[in-house]
DNA sequence: ATATCATTGCAACTTAGTTGCAAAAAAAAA
DNA sequence: TTTTTTTTTGCAACTAAGTTGCAATGATAT
């Protein structure tokens, strides 16, 4: 739906432009997470590869999306389900990556565990990346 | 020790090289994780960029190190500990990267815990990434 | 000591990401 | 609605990371 898109980015106190409704529209289509090389095949020359990067770091600093760290070391970007505040924003979920599609996915109700520490060392924030066979992979 | 990079070099069937020894030996003497940009600093010109890189790929074949991965993207090469055999191996330990000096290291007696996935969903690896304050930046 | 096979350096390339600046497009003001 | 101001975009040029082919060098086995 068109006016969710524009929504986000009034919220946000981000002007309408096309790159930004197009590419908010992307993520708002489907469940995984996208690279910057995924965004540009399907916008397909629209827009330029630098407006795609900085349209990616606008929506990072408002919360509306978040990098993933891969361990093919891709940088992947996902959307935020609701409690992102802009800027310094945690991440509490686990994200998964299929070995056989490739797609990375956030599993926003499997909560990041706590981690013990050896005595000296302060935590601040835990990530945790799981790989394996996802739902859609499994059925085929 | 020499002995100890020579047998490691040994124990793997592969051939004495300086390139190996000496990106070996870096490893060996430090703790922390180390980035190719890192090695190219500490030998200051001795090998050429490509050499490291395959240098780094054997080893990881052999399964003498392993990559982590890292939420700034960069690729980091530590040291196995025993029982990562050639190809295949887990690194079932948490990673610390320290957000004042940067290091990163593997916290080998830290367990990676059981994630609960949602069903449909097959679990292969995990990997743990704490980001926080290690033991030596909090003495300071 | 030499033949064989593995390893290295070089050059050239691809891909990812960044920066400055002028043109174009939005939003605000008149 | 038109003009002004501010933001956003595209282009060009650049840096950094990583890869590949090939000839030359170095290590190992005979």
């Amino acid at each position: 739906m068109k006016s969710q898109v524009l929504n986000v980015l009034k919220d946000n106190h981000l002007n309408i432009t096309g790159s930004r409704t197009t590419i908010l529209e992307l993520f708002l289509q489907q469940e995984g997470a996208l690279s910057h090389a995924d965004i540009e095949k399907k916008i397909d020359g629209q827009f330029d590869r630098v407006t795609i990067y900085r349209t990616l770091q606008t929506f990072m600093d408002k919360g509306i999306i978040h990098t993933i760290p891969t361990a093919e070391n891709a940088t992947l970007y996902a959307l935020c389900k609701d409690n992102c505040t802009a800027g310094h924003h945690h991440d509490n979920h686990v994200h998964f990556v299929c070995d056989k599609c490739g797609t990375t996915i956030c599993l926003d109700n499997v909560a990041v565990p706590e981690i013990r520490l050896p005595s000296g060392f302060t935590h601040n924030q835990t990530d945790v990346l799981v790989n394996g066979i996802c739902k859609n992979c499994k059925k085929s």
